[in-house]
DNA sequence: AAGACGGTCAACCGCATTAGT
DNA sequence: GACTAATGCGGTTGACCGTCT
């Protein structure tokens, strides 16, 4: 955990809004040399910031995989679910939402889904609307996207960043879906840098550990919700975690 | 046209937790 | 076990922008 870096010699820390400049810098930086210690990041990189902020910008705004934009229903639909069972676990919440920051979710409750929910509660407390999402929210594994997901016919997803799984689905080499799927262990990834040695594309060919199949299950659901791939910085991504010839889901 | 107001979002702050010494 | 520093997390702030009056 500690990290033996000159913090002491910062002189000062910049605050505010990033520049575009500082942005590449970053981005530059952790693309090239993956994530280590963050008090030593802006150091390195040559950046007025401290380890925090850059920690903070790279996962809210420079993060490959980050979706931004407007949060579909159905992702709505998930932050309600998430809300009622934990609370403002955000990050937990992120979890559950591929490509989604936990402040990008905060920000979304406190802007818009909070007063959904006041005034739906407000005008119909005895409706369908609130008692089915309350049934729906009485169990996390019986939320309506785990149920449809179980229905056939869906389309697989093709790739997965290792950092959309969760380190317990993480922990084994074979992960709980029919069919094959791209994860991608990214060197900024802290799950793949010690297991996959970073910028590799692994084509899985996935079984069946029923004990990991809810979690997982999950995450490909929203997966599933993704129209369009191009919201994902992929160049980057592709750029970083892959030479061109190993880029087997380049299709997409 | 311009000021007030409210909504959104990026970023900071402070506390809690974790981990090394 | 105590101390210390790094990191994670949630709450809050402030800048910016669009709409309203």
């Amino acid at each position: 955990m500690k990290c033996k870096s000159s913090v002491n010699l910062i002189p000062k820390h910049k605050k505010g809004l990033w520049s575009p400049d500082e942005d590449e810098k970053l981005r530059d930086y952790i693309l090239n040399h993956g994530l280590g210690c963050w008090s030593s990041v802006p150091i390195n990189a040559g950046l007025q910031r401290n380890g925090k902020s850059c920690r903070l910008r790279w996962t809210n705004y420079l993060r490959p995989g980050l979706k931004r934009g407007m949060f579909t229903a159905h992702e709505e639909q998930i932050i309600l679910t998430l809300h009622s069972t934990l609370g403002n676990k955000w990050s937990q919440m992120s979890r559950h939402l591929p490509g989604r920051s936990d402040n990008e979710i905060k920000n979304h409750w406190h802007s818009y889904l909070k007063k959904k929910v006041v005034k739906s509660d407000a005008s119909n407390e005895d409706s369908s609307s609130v008692s089915s999402l309350k049934s729906v929210t009485s169990s996390p594994e019986s939320s309506p996207h785990m149920d449809s997901l179980s229905t056939a016919g869906k389309i697989q997803p093709k790739i997965l960043f290792v950092d959309w799984i969760s380190p317990a689905i993480d922990n084994s080499d074979e992960l709980s879906v029919s069919g094959d799927v791209d994860v991608i262990y990214p060197p900024w990834s802290s799950q793949g840098t010690t297991k996959k040695e970073g910028s590799r594309v692994s084509n899985l060919n996935l079984s069946n550990e029923v004990d990991m199949e809810s979690d997982l299950n999950d995450l490909i659901y929203t997966y599933l919700n993704i129209n369009d791939v191009n919201m994902y910085n992929w160049d980057d991504l592709y750029s970083a975690s892959t030479t061109p010839s190993q880029s087997s889901s380049r299709s997409l």
